[in-house]
DNA sequence: ATGGTGGTCCTACCA
């Protein structure tokens, strides 16, 4: 089974690069963060076209929203009301009966890495905790699916040294700061998650997923974050075979400024 | 220290 995961920055004005990845990779499931569409103008039709006939789609006007696409049916499961604000940040399916999937798009967290002075801040660090609680000792990860369980998604941090360009200049600066990282290993741990992309391809080697936009030519220097990740339960470890981050996508007409990860699970 | 680009939707807001 292919698992792709991929903030597209718009699913409406992104759907050729869709059709061109899905071509490329033949994906079984895909995983999508920004869509940014709501939910009635959801291009169904066309995403269906594409190959997907089973679609969960959460999604607002003009921000946020998630979907996953699959050749494989699924069974729709109610999303959490993360800081109990609504936003269109988390889809959650069981995948044959049999797999467990969570796609998220945590907050970015503003520019300012202090919650004292930055409620986009604050409201990345309350999502983290609650994803901690949620997943915690006992709960619920893969328990539902004999503990088969994927967790996806733009998590908005780069945690290891090696997921940043500079990690001593990316040290306060919001997606690599040691508080945010401390409180996604936090999730990790209490979920028993896997990097399934690290597993493959370990430190010491850089992976980057992001490349800002705000830049003449991204690759110049390479400034990239590894943002976008696939994590497993130990048992669906044993069996992830390949990782991939389509580093070529950023390089596509009109790009997001995330490219996709793809695992493949026996 | 600053400003750089791109998305939605039409006025800023978010990334």
């Amino acid at each position: 089974m292919r698992v792709a995961t991929w903030n597209i920055n718009s699913l409406r004005l992104r759907i050729d690069l869709l059709r061109r990845l899905v071509q490329q990779e033949g994906c079984d499931v895909i995983c999508l963060q920004e869509i940014k569409v709501e939910d009635g103008l959801f291009p169904l039709e066309a995403v269906k076209a594409l190959g997907y006939p089973y679609v969960r789609f959460h999604g607002m006007k003009g921000y946020n929203g998630v979907a996953i696409l699959s050749k494989i049916p699924f069974e729709v499961m109610d999303p959490r009301n993360w800081c109990l604000k609504g936003d269109a940040r988390h889809a959650h399916v069981i995948l044959g009966g049999d797999v467990e999937l969570h796609n998220f798009y945590i907050p970015a967290g503003g520019d300012i890495p202090d919650p004292d002075t930055n409620v986009k801040f604050a409201h990345k660090l309350q999502f983290l905790d609650e994803l901690k609680a949620h997943f915690a000792a006992g709960s619920k990860a893969g328990a539902s699916a004999k503990g088969k369980a994927i967790m996806v998604g733009d998590l908005n941090i780069a945690p290891l040294e090696e997921d940043v360009w500079s990690h001593k200049q990316l040290l306060n600066v919001v997606s690599h700061t040691p508080i945010e990282v401390e409180k996604l290993n936090a999730v990790q741990k209490a979920g028993k998650w896997i990097d399934a992309v690290r597993q493959i391809t370990p430190a010491p080697t850089k992976l980057f997923s992001w490349w800002s936009y705000r830049s003449a030519d991204w690759t110049q220097n390479d400034r990239g974050r590894r943002l976008d990740h696939v994590w497993v339960t130990p048992t669906l470890s044993k069996r992830v075979r390949h990782a991939t981050i389509l580093r070529d996508m950023r390089a596509w007409t009109q790009p997001s400024d995330h490219v996709a990860v793809i695992v493949d699970i026996d």
